[in-house]
DNA sequence: CACACGTGGAA
DNA sequence: TTTCCAAGTGT
């Protein structure tokens, strides 16, 4: 094959990042809280957060005494915010049918809410070291490239996925060759300008024999945001996220000035269990009223 | 399977 | 300035 596993692994004993919730030191709990934190969101920002939610939270059970609005203030602005109320969910569910112990097998992670594919298997590998795939958008990447020579990943397909990356795991240091294979994606097999004079299996990269040919499959769609519902969501949050006491419609009607628009996410908002109203009409963050 | 779901920094 | 993209999940 064209990606030695060993040369990947030494590669990262020597060189990976110094990330908090690799160190040995690190729980279960600290490992599953960095991965929701991670979905869709880059590592500089994750970071600090990371640090206040275990110093405040350090294990599920406290996060669990928490109220939604306490978790989605703390949350800050690292968006999509409902990761922080699935985490909460997640954290009570542990708490209470789980002993306060994160779960180490993959299908009662995923049993638990805001834990997909990726983020069990995550879990699973990086907090207690099993032989399972761990599948993310830098290991689709690095592998389309590295071992089938194509320019960028095709579409996901988790099942797809999952089996091309299971025949690549060694037999021995399964979740470090994971971690490896997500690094070498994160910093060297980068989606904009690879850095391939950097990279440890620049040699029997399939996509170097290739010719470096460019990605060939359909078109990936950009995600806008300006004027889109997500936006005014996240004015809307913002505003309760800055206040202790509920505000009135009038302070929410301020961020926005399409009207149809502004109740249509008000809505879902509400909907969502993002945001309550309290009993004399006001808003807030939910649980705290 | 396609789409909605936040936010901010870099190119 | 605009576009791209960052450790995905749920419906």
């Amino acid at each position: 094959m064209s990606l030695d596993a060993q040369t990947l692994i030494d590669w990262f004993a020597d060189s990976a990042r110094d990330l908090p919730w690799r160190r040995s030191d690190c729980t279960a709990w600290g490992v599953l809280v960095s991965e929701i934190m991670l979905q869709q969101t880059p590592v500089a920002r994750v970071e600090p957060i990371w640090h206040e939610w275990l110093a405040r939270w350090p294990k599920p059970s406290a996060m669990a005494e928490a109220t939604q609005g306490e978790v989605l203030r703390a949350w800050g602005k690292l968006g999509y915010p409902r990761r922080a109320l699935r985490l909460h969910a997640a954290a009570q569910a542990i708490a209470t049918e789980h002993n306060d112990v994160v779960p180490d097998d993959v299908d009662t992670l995923l049993a638990l809410p805001g834990i997909g594919a990726y983020t069990a298997r995550a879990v699973a590998a990086f907090a207690y070291g099993q032989r399972v795939p761990v599948v993310d958008t830098n290991v689709r990447r690095a592998v389309a490239r590295a071992v089938h020579g194509a320019g960028d990943a095709g579409p996901p397909s988790t099942t797809k996925d999952l089996r091309d990356v299971e025949v690549l795991l060694p037999e021995d240091d399964a979740a470090v060759f994971s971690a490896a294979l997500m690094e070498l994606g994160a910093v060297v097999c980068t989606a904009r300008s690879p850095r391939c004079a950097d990279c440890p299996v620049f040699e029997t990269c399939a996509w170097q024999l290739n010719g470096r040919p460019a990605y060939d499959g359909p078109a990936k769609a950009v995600q806008k945001f300006a004027g889109t519902d997500r936006q005014v969501r996240g004015l809307l949050l913002d505003v309760l996220r800055g206040t202790v006491e509920p505000v009135d419609k009038t302070r929410l009607d301020r961020v926005w000035s399409d009207a149809g628009q502004r109740d249509r996410c008000l809505h879902s908002l509400l909907v969502d269990g993002l945001v309550e109203q309290t009993a004399d009409g006001r808003f807030a963050l939910p649980g705290e009223h």
